[in-house]
DNA sequence: GCGACAG
DNA sequence: ATCTTGTCGC
């Protein structure tokens, strides 16, 4: 899969706060296609290294079986360094190279960030979802704009996460008496949608599995797929 | 001017 | 994000 460069990379605080103000406007909230299909990709970032380089990492899932299809790890130099509400312009160029090597071309990202649930409705899965045309969901394990009531502590529970009048996502507890994650809209998708992906990706840990295995092959933590497509888990 | 601030 | 094993509780 290849796609096209909408900005430029390296560029200033100032700079990506207005491409951001811009792409925002394309971002869609609507669910693009009856989502049928169950390969979703989870992307994560490791930190830095003493050289500078970060690794990015995508493994992808079939979710009925929770068989894991591919995984694959990139190394590469963040343009920036992290700023509050700037996240995607650190860490979506290594997320993008990683997606680029994959063999399958997956029906959804789910990202370790928020979509539209940002100062200028433009988080890391949205930007992601935009440059790759795909459908995709945010879901951070804290909250950068919004608030919410508290929520029950079983299983499934929600609140709505709000920034004024402005519904922004869904606090979203999955597992019971375990802090709630918050799931917003990245791109091509609805948040209902976005949800019920959400909490059927949850496996027994509090994040979904596609992040949850992303992380760990970011952090050279798991294996890779077994030759008959059988995972341990 | 003062806090808040994804990973 | 990162420094980091065992331990307490559902």
């Amino acid at each position: 899969m290849e796609l096209k460069e909408l900005h430029p990379w390296n560029v200033t605080p100032q700079e990506a706060r207005s491409i951001q103000q811009q792409l925002s406007q394309q971002v869609l909230r609507e669910n693009e296609v009856p989502i049928g299909a169950r390969l979703i990709a989870g992307v994560d970032i490791s930190g830095i290294n003493r050289k500078g380089f970060a690794t990015g990492a995508v493994v992808v899932l079939d979710v009925p079986t929770f068989t894991i299809r591919e995984i694959r790890t990139v190394q590469a130099v963040p343009p920036m360094k992290y700023v509050p509400g700037l996240l995607s312009f650190r860490e979506v160029p290594v997320l993008v190279k990683a997606l680029e090597t994959l063999d399958t071309t997956p029906d959804l990202i789910m990202v370790d960030g928020q979509g539209i649930a940002h100062p200028r409705r433009f988080g890391i899965a949205s930007h992601l979802g935009l440059l790759m045309d795909l459908p995709s969901i945010g879901c951070g394990k804290s909250i950068l704009t919004g608030k919410h009531d508290p929520l029950e502590e079983h299983r499934g529970a929600q609140a709505p996460l709000m920034d004024r009048q402005d519904h922004l996502g869904t606090a979203l507890r999955t597992r019971t008496n375990v802090s709630p994650v918050y799931v917003s809209v990245g791109h091509k998708i609805d948040l209902d949608t976005a949800v019920r992906w959400v909490l059927s990706c949850c496996r027994g840990y509090r994040l979904p599995e596609p992040t949850r295995l992303a992380h760990q092959a970011a952090a050279g933590r798991l294996a890779p797929p077994s030759p008959n497509g059988a995972s341990a888990g």
